[in-house]
RNA sequence: GCCGAUGUGGCUCAAUUGGUAGAGCAGCUGACUUGUAAUCAGCAGGUUGGGGGUUCGAGUCCCUUCAUCGGCUCCA
């Protein structure tokens, strides 16, 4: 007998070699209907694994991310067993489960949309059949021959790559069987709620020098309620896209003329300078100056840098006199001359030297991709100079900011650390020091974060903040990252209290990350319902009819002396067909203006669709400038 | 860059098997002077992304090119 510690805390007794699932149906009969995976001593297992000695166990269901991954990684099976019986040419590749759903790559013309319809109605048929779902093993050379002889080439090339001591697990559902490790549920029937979402090339094994494969994506649920509300969620985000609300709301638009450059529009660009100038505001606050470099700068700046070298291909270059220049794609070295152009004491440092600066980047069309990316952008960039004591309070103090400026529009964002690679420069001493200065200053702001181990830059460690947008998609925004190379390369230099010189450590950090990257995500975020604070427009005012006009304009004059931002419809339309427009502009106030507001000096308010009623105009002055500067949601 | 899809007035979309390019909204003109999400009427607006081809005839079929969309790869 084996002691088997539950989730509750409470133990069981079994008999040795009791399966998970076993388990599950002992607790209660729907515990085992629910059940994908196990969890067992922190570790995922298929719910098929005997229990051969004490231990903690956690069943897993499709609540649990990883009861979610079994759950669809089954349906992915199901795909290919569909796939092979209608096609069974197709060659398959890998198909795993992701944070939403699954996929699966095979080797086949891409498949059209009728084409997905059929496999569609075929894989209903596989669910229906209630097909037992079987685990075996196989030594290597009879794995790869049973692959070979099934003609699965990219599975004997899997199993090849396999490591020497690795299980090769396979997983059989009547007719079809695939490599796998799994965990999988033990039939088809459990995947009542899946649809097929859409078809895409991928390069076998991600590489784009290997043969691109037909992707199918599909996503899965136990219930088909589940199923339509994620659907509607998907339908709601694309209402959000920031491409279609951009050009909605006259903020910004792209142009055939200038492809991957956007164009902002009048009121684009107010939303972007209210962005700017709280910007600014926090910077000047936290000690910051600002600067501004050339645009263009030559051949020799980018050698230096080391840019002309490794990052060329992403650059626009031109010729100046027969020399040639580069238009920038970063703004550090820029910074760097800025900082050589004086010399430092240590008592000057930290340095922190901000640039808004616009760079450009060759990226291949395929990438683009609205404002989220695109081919010339404004980094919020700053570099800070420091000695290596104050690698921490510098990264703390960045920190903050970055927090604060999330916070302020209500974003969760989580926090990446990445360490040294493996091909990189500089000293183990100076790798150390950065790497601590990063891991104690998130440790002290109680940050929690993960470690990417060996996803540095090659220049230095980095901490990376992820935003997640109304998609679910995750953007990388702000980062902070270390660097000894490049003052190095400059041969930048501060003199020390000891009188002699020393090199100073540099850290690039930006907090938006992309002004234009940051109004795309502002958009979809807020479904173009700005604050009141960033929006274009703050106020509208509507008169009733004509003969309210001059009151209207003294309403407007009077608003604009505050500093609101107000636009009037004088039109001879209907109040309702204004309300309808201004509402469609996402103007935060409505202020409806007619007889009864003209005799008493009152505006009557309409906010977000919310009737807030007649109120004296000073009033309303008054509560809007209170929500503007308090920059609230 | 690669795989697939798409491209029709400013916007959203129509147009049997190839057979006269239409509508709504927006715009302009006029009437209405309006009380909380679309007042009515009239007018104007298009070499169907560009180029080439097949055909008596191409928005529709073929080639090519550009752009966009969904992915892959890369990335702020």
């Amino acid at each position: 007998m084996i002691n088997v510690k539950l989730k509750d805390g409470t133990s069981k007794q079994y008999e040795k070699g009791t399966t998970v699932i076993d388990i599950a149906r002992d607790i209660s009969e729907g515990l085992a209907r629910n059940i994908c995976a196990g969890l067992l001593n922190g570790d995922v297992v298929d719910i098929r694994t005997p229990i051969l000695e004490d231990c903690e166990l956690n069943i897993l269901t499709f609540d649990s991310p990883e009861g979610k991954r079994a759950f669809r990684h089954t349906a992915s099976h199901i795909l290919a067993q569909a796939v092979k019986r209608l096609y069974p040419q197709t060659k398959l590749a890998i198909g795993p489960s992701t944070d939403d759903g699954f996929y699966y790559d095979f080797d086949r013309e891409p498949f059209t949309l009728d084409e997905l319809e059929e496999i569609e109605k075929e894989m209903k048929k596989v669910v229906k059949e209630n097909i037992k779902i079987e685990r075996f093993e196989l030594p290597r050379d009879e794995a790869v021959k049973f692959m070979e002889e099934a003609g699965e080439t990219y599975k004997v090339e899997l199993i090849n790559d396999l490591p020497e001591d690795a299980v090769i697990s396979f997983y059989k559902q009547g007719d079809f069987t695939d490599l796998c490790a799994g965990p999988h549920l033990t039939s088809t029937k459990a995947v009542k709620a899946f649809k097929l979402t859409s078809v895409a090339g991928a390069y076998w094994r991600g590489n784009e020098k290997n043969k691109m494969l037909t992707r199918i994506y599909g996503t899965a649920f136990t219930k088909s309620e589940d199923l339509k509300l994620y659907l509607e969620r998907i339908e709601e985000a694309k209402k959000r896209d920031h491409r279609k609300i951009g050009k909605e709301l006259g903020l910004f638009t792209f142009m055939d003329e200038g492809p991957g450059f956007p164009f902002f529009l009048p009121k684009g660009v107010v939303l972007k300078n209210t962005l700017i100038n709280f910007w600014r505001e926090i910077h000047e606050k936290e000690g910051y100056v600002e600067i501004s470099t050339p645009m263009i700068l030559n051949r020799q700046l980018w050698e230096t840098s080391g840019h002309w070298g490794h990052y060329k291909n992403n650059m626009y270059t031109t010729v100046i006199d027969d020399d040639d220049f580069a238009i920038k794609p970063m703004n550090c070295p820029g910074g760097l001359l800025v900082y050589k152009s004086t010399q430092h004491s240590y008592r000057d440092l930290p340095v922190r030297m901000g640039e808004l600066g616009v760079v450009h980047r060759c990226e291949k069309s395929g990438q683009l991709h609205g404002l989220m990316r695109v081919r010339c952008f404004t980094q919020d960039d700053a570099h800070i100079f420091m000695t290596p004591e104050q690698i921490k309070d510098e990264i703390k103090g960045v920190v903050r900011i970055i927090d604060e400026v999330y916070s302020l529009f209500g974003f969760k964002y989580h926090v990446e650390l990445s360490t040294r690679p493996e091909d990189s420069m500089g000293s183990d001493e100076d790798w150390e020091v950065a790497t601590n200065g990063l891991r104690e200053a998130l440790d002290d702001l109680g940050m929690t974060y993960v470690v990417n181990e060996g996803d540095g830059a090659f220049y230095g460690p980095k901490i990376d903040f992820h935003l997640e947008d109304c998609l679910g998609r995750t953007w990388q925004c702000g980062t902070i990252q270390l660097d000894f190379q490049l003052p190095l390369r400059f041969n930048t230099e501060y003199v020390g209290a000891d009188n002699e010189k020393h090199r100073p450590i540099m850290i690039h950090r930006v907090v938006f990350g992309s002004i234009e990257r940051f109004i795309g995500i502002l958009t979809e975020h807020f479904a173009g319902n700005f604050p009141t604070w960033l929006t274009p427009v703050q106020a509208a005012v509507l008169p009733i009819s004509e003969k309210f006009h001059d009151y209207a304009e003294k309403v407007v004059e009077t608003l604009k002396d505050s500093g609101i931002r107000v636009q009037a419809d004088y039109r001879a339309e209907k109040i309702g067909y204004k309300i309808r427009e201004a509402r469609l502009q996402r103007i935060p106030y409505l202020l409806v203006v007619g007889e009864k507001e003209a005799e008493s000096g009152e505006v009557a308010v309409k906010s977000r669709g919310e009737d807030l009623g007649a109120k004296k105009l000073d009033v309303f002055i008054k509560e809007i400038k209170e929500e503007i500067d308090s920059k609230a949601r």
